[in-house]
DNA sequence: TATTAGCACTTAAAGGTTGAGAGTGCTAAC
DNA sequence: GTTAGCACTCTCAACCTTTAAGTGCTAATA
């Protein structure tokens, strides 16, 4: 695509670095100050009103430097990410304590999500977030019926990867624990090790049949089969708001009307993570990048964690599209890393 | 304690109610205005400075008109209270709403709390909690403990209010599902019917009994019951962030951060919720009254849940102590008082 | 030919001034 | 006891001015 020069590439990558350490405009004077470039501001102003013109950089007004465009960032990102610089001691220590504290919850992912979205903002000051993983995903082990104060019914649900699920039914008096423990058999030999999206479209046809045949007993224990195996799987979690508020990128009450917005929904949340399960390793989406909700400058940096081959949840920062990329990203990929091996090795 | 005139009752009265419509500082010219005295402006501002005197009103600064004191505030919601004058039909229509779609949810309360926050912050603007009972209200009823992928345990507590809890807990191979069948049905006989405050001490005495005779296959049984029955009960459930952020009141950036340290807390709200489930009916906490959190500028009203005798949670709004106390007050009270019905008659 | 110094120009942000408006307390008259 | 009248106080918005930062352009320079 752009052709750069190198020298334009070294120009671009120190705007964006300033930017990202100083939020302020940058103007060529200070690339020149606090980069060696062995150029005047006049040069440096040349260039960058080329940048300009290539879409990497825009003025927030004409007597104001510059500041980096979403595809500005996505060269940075670009950039650092074949490079893996930054990476500080500290920091490797801080995740260690990460992993002894979760060490505790790895038999309850989803405690172990909820929890890693606070180490994740607390270390980023950013919004941390994680989801456990869709229906599409989520393997049936096993399920439980358990008959309590004579018309409830108790499903415990198991899935492949650890979590427990559980609601009551309410039925009629007249099904036992007999009938419930059959049917418990049924579902368990039948479905264990499918998907609950697989399980769903089983079922349904399952039901379909049955309306043809009209026996009222095997409809009604179907209908109970159905209601024991509908729950919602893909929990989000965030943490981190009150960080987030203290960063010089919500100042503003709109943006922070909006991002409050978005967190109370969930729903468009979900819908973007759940997208962005289905791709392997880190990844980042800056700004204008994220077609699904509407967000404005706002970034999100996600890693899938995974149990052996099988995906146990994404987590993951948001912040402005001013973000520290090359931290951020480092604490999600460790973090996911992190997890990963933790309940890989167990 | 003050003895207040007729008349200066009145005034009173007509400032709160002023202020609270509009978020400007009441002058003696608009209470004329917008309430007939019969008195001319110069009386109502003698009248003003004398409540002010008492601590009911206060001036931003001197030339300013006046706005409540928490004093103030006080007495509005005490006469309210007594009247109860405001009921729109229309929100009984909306609450009548919220009593069907919740219908659906009478079997699980924690679902049931979650939900109720969002038609509470929904109905009033202002930010919608719920708490399910602490470890001393609630009373265990039943266990199940079921062995699943050979070292694991999956703990299904039944409370008596319908509460589910789950948890997994690791226990060496060699612990059979018979055994866990027995150490279930011990705790069933032994507990049930008491609540965790109480089974918290005699499992603990148990243990320290055991700690003399030293069986270990008694005291690891006994670890795991202490495992088995340790949950977090009083859960907190808060939503409309959104909704509150577009209160005039919370146009600073320094409130909403307070807030939303606050609402991420949860400890601090819990304790105070925690605090207020011990009182029958509707209960206001206005600003400085709360001694727990140090929430600025804020109250609080909540009434507690009923199922029968029980008390099954509590629900309530917090807002700006500029807050519709009398709509506010009427939400929460027929929201449990509906929540109340729903789970008594069923 | 690429780089740079110099300079006129633009703009936002900060500070100061002013006048309008709202509200008060006090005093004297009713 | 109530009220009209008035001097006084204070905030707020509007307006102006200054300052500082940064630009683009042009002409000189290496």
């Amino acid at each position: 695509m752009h052709k750069l020069s190198e020298r334009s590439k070294r120009v671009l990558y120190a705007v964006v670095q300033s930017y990202i350490n100083y939020p302020d405009p940058v103007g060529s004077r200070v690339v020149t100050k606090r980069y060696s470039f062995g150029l005047s501001p006049a040069t440096i102003r040349n260039i960058m009103a080329d940048l300009e013109d290539m879409g990497f950089l825009t003025q927030p007004h004409t007597s104001a430097g510059r500041i980096p465009t979403d595809l500005g960032y996505r060269f940075y990102v670009d950039s650092i990410s074949t490079k893996g610089d930054v990476s500080s001691n500290v920091e490797v220590e801080i995740l260690q304590g990460l992993y002894n504290r979760l060490q505790v919850l790895k038999n309850n992912i989803e405690l172990l999500l909820s929890e890693t979205t606070k180490s994740l903002s607390a270390l980023s000051h950013y919004l941390g977030v994680a989801m456990s993983p869709a229906p599409d995903l989520t393997v049936f082990s096993k399920i439980n019926l358990l008959k309590y104060q004579s018309d409830k019914v108790a499903v415990v649900l198991f899935t492949d990867d650890g979590r427990i699920k559980n609601k009551t039914l309410q039925v009629g008096p007249e099904i036992s624990q007999k009938d419930l423990n059959r049917i418990a058999q049924y579902l368990n030999s039948e479905f264990s090790g499918l998907t609950f999206d697989e399980i769903r479209v089983r079922l349904f046809n399952e039901i379909s049949k049955d309306k043809t045949r009209c026996d009222t007993l095997i409809s009604r224990a179907l209908n109970i089969c159905r209601e024991a195996l509908y729950f919602t799987f893909n929990e989000l979690f965030v943490s981190g708001l009150s960080e987030v508020l203290e960063l010089p990128d919500f100042a503003d009450l709109n943006k922070i009307r909006e991002l409050s917005r978005a967190i109370e929904d969930k729903h468009m949340i979900i819908k973007l993570l759940d997208k962005l399960s289905e791709t392997e390793g880190l990844k980042v989406i800056i700004g204008s990048e994220n077609t699904i909700t509407n967000l404005k400058d706002i970034s999100l940096i996600v890693s899938p964690c995974k149990e052996g081959d099988r995906q146990v949840g994404i987590v993951g920062l948001i912040g402005p599209t001013r973000m520290n990329y090359a931290k951020a990203m480092y604490i999600v990929e460790n973090t996911a890393r992190f997890i990963t091996k933790m309940l890989t090795e167990k």
